[in-house]
DNA sequence: CCCTATTGCTTGAAATGTCAAGTGATACCA
DNA sequence: TGGTATCACTTGACATTTCAAGCAATAGGG
């Protein structure tokens, strides 16, 4: 039906099940875990804070929409209503480009800084305790380099991490 | 605050950083990409595929709805959510445990079945072409090691994989 | 220049997931 | 045996995400 019988086997391998099995575990309940974590110590969602972790690197906290998107995954019809929700908490600010008045910027604003702040160490904290904990030190380039891989052929167009 | 600052450095690594937004990455566009697939092929969400072949594993095509829901990383109530739409496409049947009537037994249907049937071959090539191919075969086992650790610290309660 | 196509984003409606409360059924204990 | 507690779900309201249109700004021909 959709592969011949040669190079690839109709079913996976015992050893490829379970990394299946524990890749889905990892895949439903890794977001909702710092989702948890985040809500509980900020009220924000992860997506959220990611929304306001990506601006708060860069230079004047300031990102076009479809930056943002590539870089955090999303569309812009998400990163759209999300913007709408941050900007009425006081967190973001959107303005048209000077340059070019299609493109949007989110600027995060003092107050969206200030919760990101006090937030990133909480957060570094989970992410270090649910993820690095669990992989050793030898494992962590080789696990790099197959997320990556599965990266570039889920999402040919690549990865984006915005510039400085 | 949340940690001192011996063992556990403030921010990542260079090293955990890319680690980390490659997980980013995948954690949200690997799911988008198993649902389209099988949306395409089989008009099913992958939840919803997932939810049809851990009953088509089962002995009897059958298993309690707190089963499933542990095998599947669900609550309980998205799974209720997602069983009454699959039986109004008659997919899935449910019916009280005889012994506990408090228990439900998700059932699925012959149609159900052929429909896992026919999207379990796709399905599994998608995989191996979207993660597979991606991850050296000796790198299955570390992976595997390390998202297991991962899901023993998100859910201390551990995994569970369904009896035959 | 003008006219169409494309880009970049926004919007509203529909689908989906989550949360809190509710409903029977069973277990436990006096 | 009666009364409460707990369990195993289900339900409905709400929040979020996706999907399909829509809209304004710019680019690219002719």
């Amino acid at each position: 039906m959709a592969e011949a019988n040669g190079s690839a086997p109709e079913w996976l391998s015992e050893e490829e099940r379970s990394l299946w099995l524990a890749m889905n575990g990892v895949l439903t309940r890794l977001p909702q875990a710092l989702d948890a974590q985040l809500e509980r110590d900020g009220g924000l969602s992860y997506f959220e804070y990611l929304f306001m972790a990506m601006l708060s690197e860069q230079e004047h906290r300031t990102l076009q929409m479809s930056e943002l998107a590539a870089c955090t995954n999303a569309s812009l019809s998400r990163l759209s209503h999300v913007a709408r929700r941050l900007e009425a908490r006081g967190y973001v600010r959107r303005e048209a480009d000077a340059t070019d008045r299609r493109c949007t910027n989110a600027v995060l604003t003092e107050d969206g800084l200030a919760a990101v702040v006090a937030l990133a160490p909480l957060h570094v904290a989970e992410v270090r305790r649910l993820v690095f904990e669990a992989i050793s030190p030898d494992a962590v380039l080789p696990m790099t380099r197959a997320l990556e891989g599965i990266m570039d052929i889920v999402d040919p167009s690549g990865h984006v991490e915005p510039g400085r």
